[in-house]
DNA sequence: CTGAAAGCGCTTACAG
DNA sequence: CTGAAAGCGCTTACAG
């Protein structure tokens, strides 16, 4: 590959006039431009990206980090990471998939992020990421509420789990519903302590008395639990435990289908003898189910674009008034999945 | 930041032996590992990593390039991404997503990719991507079949997209589906094409004639009609061209559910009226919809795994037998959208 | 508008 | 096993 060198030489100019002509931090005389562009041409030269990160220290790469281990792509991280890239494409920037592996977390990294900036996503009660991205004074927006105790200035994007769940309940319960059962997030996970928090809170002022059916947490991915989630706590505590229940609430579109499966096996139907809700899920599939599943729609693509937006301020690229914790807001998308009672 | 200087200093022993020390290549006496962990710890020193990528030529990151303004992540890329970042893993390989913008690709881009190999995503006929890797040296792996002209050297994973077809076509023409419609990919895409030729030959050894409602291509991304497609084709040719159509073979389960959608509009259902076949989907969802949805079982995971490991090949990191175009296997996986006319 | 020189923070022969 | 020095390929004050 030329470097700047032999485009320099071919195109009698100095090493400085090349670097301006792609950087264009100082003006270029025309003549020179062509010169160097042509040089350029002919050299099949282009400049080294790491070379220049080495003295600019900007890599033009954000991180989303994703835990490892207990991680898996679903239709909600699609649609954030499809936000993600795009707004990040705006500012010139690219994403790089971190999944810090939980050893490498303790002992730390053997190397810096090579990244400016970090997205973290499903961040935990006292997530390592966190700590390590502090300690590397690595700007970061997490996507969620983060408890780390020395960690001061984070900002966060979110949804605002506690309206959402109580949004949902409120929901269920105008339509008649008291006997409901959650099917949470895994229990790690900071939205899964906001969801739980607002449940209770809700249950509490209906005189709703908690009982323990009435809360499940997602399995760790490692678990041989993972893949049937929804369907074995629907088929427990139905059958089973023959609780009653009349709306389940389920975390993803995944675990809703789950549960359509083990309400069909139980030989009952959504939405007339239970009714289903989806938090998070691809609206549009969700749509074309049968029957047509209601849910949430949290903007999972304008989370992604907003943490893009928030951390690029962060970085001094982008001016303006930005809250240090952000709200995406959410509502429900009716289907046909809920009925009254 | 402290640097490399900084723990020589502190720790009393040369740049060179601090460096031996992070890196591991050449041994070191315990007694001088120890001083130079210590201050490490004390500094809080990490290696720069884009100061080692300068000069040892090694980012240790893969790109996995996805074409700008016509690309989602669906299900599909969902596995096959988890499966990519998984196996790179294994390696110290980071991840980064890289979609390039197509104008960047005219004028090639800025600056060199800070990537030691790439993997191609939905390649179309004549990818400007690939002959930007190419031009540039860049070793690089293709899901999927490539026609660049001058590209002689590429390594692809893929789908046996003839065998694919074929073996669908069996399927539904064993249960005496003769009228079938196929929603094809984006008809960019090589992987449309390879299906289309596979589509015809099945067609013409069955003396089938084909005609044009038989076969459909997904619009691109930022066409209005995208987020349709299966739903308008079967409302068009089962209503106004008022076609027999017995069998629908839909791309992927999103394109399904929107055929399913039209075809309960229509006061139809499946499989009674309709059999429904997809090619690429998420398993475990489409098993759980409602009728379950028989579908190819494309290994998407595998798809990325072998990808990884195809390019570790290639940057002689990975030893072995490796063919230069390799064929990940499928199978059918019935569910109960198909039935015998 | 352009050039000469120092420097970004590492690794790597070379020498001992 | 360790050190001194050159060099990776750029950018950036500084000077003109």
């Amino acid at each position: 590959m030329a470097k700047i060198d032999d485009v320099a030489r071919l195109a009698g100019v100095s090493k400085g006039t090349v670097s301006n002509v792609f950087s264009q931090k100082r003006p270029t005389s025309e003549k020179v431009t062509d010169k160097v562009l042509e040089a350029s041409r002919e050299l099949n030269y282009v400049p080294n990206h790491i070379a220049r990160s080495l003295v600019t220290k900007k890599t033009m790469a954000i991180g989303l980090t994703i835990p490892h281990g207990n991680f898996f792509f679903n239709t909600f991280h699609n649609q954030f990471i499809n936000g993600v890239i795009l707004e990040a494409s705006h500012y010139g920037y690219r994403v790089l998939l971190d999944m810090v592996p939980v050893e490498k977390v303790k002992t730390p990294s053997l190397a810096s992020y090579p990244i400016d900036g970090a997205i973290v996503l499903g961040p935990t009660e006292e997530d390592e990421r966190i700590n390590l991205l502090h300690l590397n004074q690595i700007p970061f927006v997490t996507i969620g509420k983060i408890f780390n105790a020395n960690v001061k200035d984070a900002s966060t994007v979110n949804n605002d789990n506690f309206q959402i769940i109580r949004d949902i309940c409120s929901y269920l319960i105008d339509k008649g519903h008291r006997s409901m059962m959650f099917l949470n997030a895994n229990e790690l996970m900071t939205v899964a302590i906001e969801r739980r928090e607002a449940f209770i809170e809700v249950l509490t002022n209906h005189q709703i008395d908690l009982q323990e059916h009435m809360i499940h947490y997602k399995p760790a991915l490692t678990s041989s639990k993972y893949m049937n989630y929804g369907y074995d706590e629907t088929v427990h505590v139905l059958s089973e435990l023959k609780e009653r229940v009349t709306a389940i609430i389920a975390d993803d579109d995944r675990t809703a289908f789950s549960v359509m499966n083990a309400i069909k096996d139980l030989g009952l139907s959504v939405p007339e003898d239970l009714s289903l809700f989806v938090i998070c899920g691809d609206l549009s599939m969700m749509h074309k189910a049968t029957p047509s599943l209601t849910g949430m729609d949290l903007q999972s693509s304008e989370l992604g674009v907003h943490s893009v937006r928030l951390l690029m301020h962060k970085l001094g690229i982008l001016d303006g008034d930005f809250p240090e914790h952000m709200i995406i807001s959410s509502k429900i998308i009716e289907g046909d999945s809920c009925s009254s009672l």
